[in-house]
DNA sequence: AGCAAGATTAGC
DNA sequence: CTAATCTTGCTA
């Protein structure tokens, strides 16, 4: 059954737990692809420094303040695509980035969109920008609705107990407990606990570590 | 107009 | 550990 967008309503959160276990699914000319969502962060409407809508509405993030269960896709690091759901009733900005699936239908096919870098199934669909190669999603589903083919969610059954950790990857509001995962799950992105950041915010200790120095002088 | 930063990934 | 790669948004 494909998930209405009564589903989506309610706070980015609730929304973001709820989403850990269901089925998101893309049919294209070559065929069907779906995996499992097991990896999920929030991007909430009020502090959040963190969200790209923490700044007031720009021409990239307007779908985030638009009606919910919508797809918001944005591209990063010059590389990949980003995707979200958008949450939060019009006008109130909220999304949750999709960081990781299970794959479930279409393997194969996801496997010829990651090309060379498939080495092994775990890497299908691992992490936000693999998942989104994978299953073959791009700009032109940005503002996309999800309550409708080609890209929708199918409702499933979770068992899983849902962990929670800091979100990855940021520079700003990287101490919310905003990550939901499925506990156990392999093919979530990254081990919990392990130290890693992103370039900006490299920079942005080694500029804190500079200072430090210069006032020890 | 120009420039720096960025919700990442893969390869060295 | 770090280059790759390019769009967005703000103005060093």
């Amino acid at each position: 059954m494909i998930l209405s967008p009564s589903f989506y309503q309610g706070s980015t959160q609730k929304i973001a737990k709820a989403l850990l276990g269901q089925i998101l699914v893309n049919e294209t000319p070559q065929g069907l692809s779906s995996g499992r969502i097991v990896e999920v962060e929030a991007y909430l409407s009020k502090n959040d420094p963190g969200c790209h809508a923490a700044r007031g509405k720009t021409l990239r993030n307007a779908v985030m303040f638009g009606p919910p269960g919508y797809a918001y896709v944005y591209f990063c690091y010059g590389n990949h695509f980003m995707f979200n759901i958008v949450t939060e009733k019009e006008g109130v900005p909220g999304a949750v980035l999709i960081r990781a699936l299970e794959p479930v239908k279409g393997l194969d096919l996801m496997a010829r969109r990651r090309g060379k870098f498939q080495s092994h199934e775990l890497g299908l669909t691992n992490g936000p920008g693999k998942l989104v190669q994978a299953l073959g999603i791009d700009r032109g589903h940005n503002h996309f609705p999800l309550f409708k083919k080609p890209l929708y969610l199918l409702a499933a059954e979770r068992k899983e107990k849902i962990g929670v950790t800091t979100r990855i990857g940021l520079t700003e509001g990287a101490d919310l407990p905003l990550r939901f995962y499925l506990e156990g799950n392999p093919y979530v992105s990254v081990k919990p606990g392990k130290d890693r950041f992103s370039p900006g915010m490299k920079k942005k200790l080694k500029a804190q570590a500079l200072k430090k120095a210069a006032q020890t002088e």
